[in-house]
DNA sequence: CTGAAAGCGCTTACAG
DNA sequence: CTGAAAGCGCTTACAG
């Protein structure tokens, strides 16, 4: 049975759609009468209006399209879900798509948001990619890019600022006397390469230099073994590893404890995004906390603003990360 | 700058705006000149369809609705992620809502999934809540339970035993000679009672009975502090604990050790769900495992089941639990 | 206070 | 091969 459509309301009422609708929506300028049968009715029939038809006249859908890896990852799971609630407060629902690090796919999700004609756009790009912000930009859709940034358009940003996160982290490792420092790293993003160019700025303020062999870039999905052999297999071997964020972390620790690695004595390990989990790790996890919520919350903020708004000039939101130290490293 | 819409196109091109969407929709009625024409136009001004406008044509919108409590949960969070990959492959579109455990949101989230017309839902309900089901069943929509189930209505259902796993989980605990165990369940959802159930019946095979003051159930976002200093006031005391949940246990673990318990000497835990990080707690967690994803793939494919055609009959489909016994028991 | 009419952006029979 | 027309479900000026 198709759900009941205004029509439905209005003829078993014996009034005109018209009616129907300004009785449903509150208007004054119906008699009382005729509001509560009208009501009742739809409430019988169980009508829920059709956002579709509504959103065709009013040009707008009060939904957010927002775009990111995946929701398995924890950092962005808690970052939509922060989103979402702010989102939610001021009447906007979220569609969400992952992108699963793949830009064909990113560019298909962000496609099919415009073509749901979503108020605003939360993305938080795989890679640089053109088409993606050329759609964007030709579209005049309101957006907002998360956690890793852009580079050829001038966009909204809110997140943190990935170059000093990886000289924090390197440059603790540092402070705790290791000079064989190992990188495993994620690939393509931003905050990759971000985080890199804060690694090897911490090395250089102890006038060490990059060795290759202690950089890996993990592709989206593989496994941390290859890398963590690698390392280990150098000569000499390094002491300390930074790992991308905890997501890469944990199976990183857990490989090396069963090679009969001791974390900290046999091998430092510090990595980002203080996940909730990493205070009960065997050891505790050294990590870089980036406020994932607070992320969340004023991507809520600046994509509002926008909705309310055309901003004059483009806005960088820096949400600062806090070094936590555990027992890891 | 507006969107450009089919006329737009259609206006640049020359033509009718029912011959641009000949040539868009690449029908083979339409000249291979104009077609060509008509596609280049589009790509230049940016033109992607408006769903709306299809969809009140065609009364489909290619889109899921889904609601869970909260995917900062990663049960549902990894839930939902096998749920999307599933139906994306048959050109579904997920729409996430969030209940936060509260009826109230979670009948707002129904309606307005309602509205927008998505093609089925799928839902882990709170609670047992009439109205949600009414509406479910006035409109007709295909939808599927999924985890948690409702009392009222036959309907589909995609999930564990609760009431296995809990009886597993106690059984273990008792195998390992522990008789005063305590329950730190959760509140208000089936999977609660059941799992509840569980607990009373494995209980009951070792001719022990529920002892009150050892069973405590969580409010929604109620720290685990309280109900675990009053298990810990007890005389005797609990050896054991059973957790709802791994992220119920998470934070237990940490107050117990801080509290100065060794796990499992001083204290027993065991709990649910296998979440990717147990396996690497301190000590590593005992705990059954949902097999989430599984849950996910199969609620993806009972509701295209049903999108494809009626089922005959209400289908419950059970996804067996495994107990994985690690280092906390 | 109420209704007939037009239109939001699309698609598809129906003519030509 | 192409266009004029009708309609999907709603809402809002415009008359009455």
């Amino acid at each position: 049975m198709a759900p009941a459509t205004l029509r439905d309301v209005a003829r078993r009422c014996g009034v005109s759609t018209a009616t129907a609708s300004r009785a449903l929506n509150n208007r004054h300028d119906v008699s009382e009468a005729t509001r509560q049968r009208v009501q009742e009715t739809a409430t019988l029939l169980g009508y829920v209006p059709n956002t579709m038809a509504q959103g065709l006249w009013s040009g707008c859908t009060k939904t957010i399209g927002v775009v990111v890896t995946t929701i398995l990852s924890p950092f962005y799971a808690a970052m939509v879900d922060s989103l979402e609630t702010q989102l939610r407060q001021e009447g906007y629902n979220i569609v969400l798509c992952s992108s699963l690090e793949d830009p064909a796919i990113e560019l298909q999700a962000v496609k099919t948001l415009l073509q749901q004609r979503v108020d605003g756009i939360v993305l938080a790009p795989v890679a640089d990619q053109p088409e993606v912000e050329e759609f964007l930009e030709k579209n005049g859709i309101p957006y907002v890019l998360v956690a890793r940034s852009a580079l050829h358009v001038d966009a909204d940003f809110v997140g943190s600022d990935d170059r000093e996160v990886g000289r924090v982290a390197t440059a603790h490792l540092l402070e705790k006397g290791h000079r064989r420092i190992a990188f495993l790293n994620s690939k393509q993003s931003s905050s990759a390469k971000d985080r890199f160019a804060g690694y090897r700025l911490a090395l250089e303020e102890y006038s060490l230099s990059i060795n290759p062999d202690y950089v890996w870039s993990l592709d989206p999905g593989e496994p941390v073994e290859g890398a963590l052999r690698s390392f280990l297999r150098q000569d000499p071997p390094p002491t300390a590893l930074f790992c991308f964020c905890d997501e890469i972390a944990l199976p990183t620790m857990e490989f090396l404890k069963e090679q009969g690695y001791r974390i900290p004595d046999d091998m430092a390990l510090v990595s980002v995004d203080n996940l909730h989990y990493t205070s009960q790790l065997n050891p505790a996890l050294t990590t870089v906390d980036t406020h994932k919520e607070v992320i969340g919350e004023q991507a809520a903020r600046l994509l509002l603003a926008k909705l309310h708004g055309p901003l004059r000039a483009s806005r960088k939101v820096n949400v600062p990360a806090t070094l936590i130290v555990r027992h890891s490293s």
